[in-house]
DNA sequence: TGCTGTTGACACAAAGTTGTAACAATCTAC
DNA sequence: GTAGATTGTTACAACTTTGTGTCAACAGCA
């Protein structure tokens, strides 16, 4: 198993090396974006770790080269990103990273995710993974929710919001939690923000938007008709 | 929940301490690496804090030996590190450290830092727990009482009553122990606003409101028709 | 550059919840 | 049986919490 790594700080770079040595990985490792680019397509690696800020070239733009090209277009990414950056567009929608880690993050951790991947990515067909819902249906993949089979539009944060409701249905979420899950730990937007998100939420899905339940002094859930 | 913080830093300590107490964190502090290290194999709490310049035994230490034992070996550990030692956060990711944190920080990034890492480690089976009780069904995790199958609308404080009431069933509990349980330690409400939410529970749950049972001169129970 | 859409914050309105007090009902001990 | 204690019930005003429109900041984009 082969594994491109483009990190610029050395250090870490070396320290994923070694620790993914350890658990009998190929590293390569590349210190900016154009020269990981370059091996990446030259070794054809089964996954990459791609840090977003690069010099030479950026991860996103790295991201997208591979992404256009047939030949690397479905080699699994894992972003990383410093805390402060913006990762939203980064993560699946709009650039096709496969996943991301925030700075700092332990080789476990990574080491976690990278084999999450490698199970998603073999199994034969990453079938659509749907959530259904009443009338509501959310494609994770495609970034698009219908409600009676009609498509609505929602930003991204509105849609991570609808996710992450639907992704434990029924059960309450506190607003502390939905912060976290949607807006990530570091964020310190203000809990009144989910509320604002859950209107808008509520409008645009119509009538499926009373799905959407308040639990007085907790938070949200999502719950059927 | 416990957690054992190893700083030596006592002010942080203590207002570290405070603060994840507020939490409902049952809190240990250490002030060097070895009683530290000594107090982690002794309670097993559920999360260590370890800052990294300790005297005695170095936070380093402390992470390689409590790694080193399986018994310890998983329990999740942030490290603390002053601005200055950069470095060492690759150090402290060498030997295990699942988080880390730059002083100063505060109390808040530090509990959502906590958070995070408890999703994230214990969250394998957070099964659905379902009490039941003759007709009446509740699901704290939804937030949902039925009776016959029926929901019933509860406010959190009628809802929290119950689950307590249902908490210790058959067992008699006095106004003042149901007053700390539902309402918290700080609260300095009448022993009379129980009988009001007693009532009001007692009306909403219809028939089953007659497993509610007055002990007289003491408190109530739930108990079987 | 201006335009457009998104976002988080805020303020006010709306809705829901709560503790208390007052009175009624019930129980208990004598 | 009756007085006193205890509990049930109700109404309500204060208080919290939530809903929502608006706005400024900002990013992406042509």
């Amino acid at each position: 198993m082969k594994i491109v790594i483009i990190e610029d700080e050395k250090d870490l770079a070396e320290l994923l090396a070694f620790n993914l040595q350890k658990e009998g990985w190929q590293t390569i490792v590349a210190l900016d974006g154009k020269s990981g680019y370059e091996r990446v397509t030259a070794e054809l690696p089964d996954i990459v770790i791609l840090d977003l800020m690069l010099p030479e070239m950026s991860g996103i733009e790295v991201c997208k080269l591979l992404r256009k090209q047939e030949i690397t277009a479905n080699i699994p990414i894992i972003m990383v990103t410093a805390k402060g950056e913006e990762i939203d567009r980064v993560v699946g929608f709009e650039v096709g990273a496969d996943d991301y880690l925030v700075k700092p993050f332990s080789s476990r951790e990574l080491l976690l995710r990278i084999k999450a991947i490698l199970r998603r990515s073999t199994l034969p067909i990453p079938e659509e993974k749907q959530i259904r819902f009443g009338q509501l249906c959310i494609d994770e993949q495609r970034h698009k929710v219908t409600v009676n089979e009609e498509e609505i539009m929602l930003t991204l944060t509105e849609f991570k919001l609808l996710v992450t409701l639907a992704g434990r249905p029924g059960r309450m979420q506190s607003r502390e939690r939905l912060l976290q899950d949607v807006w990530g730990y570091s964020s310190d937007a203000d809990t009144r923000t989910v509320d604002t998100h859950i209107t808008r939420l509520r409008n645009k899905l119509g009538a499926a938007g009373e799905m959407i339940r308040t639990v007085r002094g907790y938070g949200y859930k999502l719950e059927l008709a």
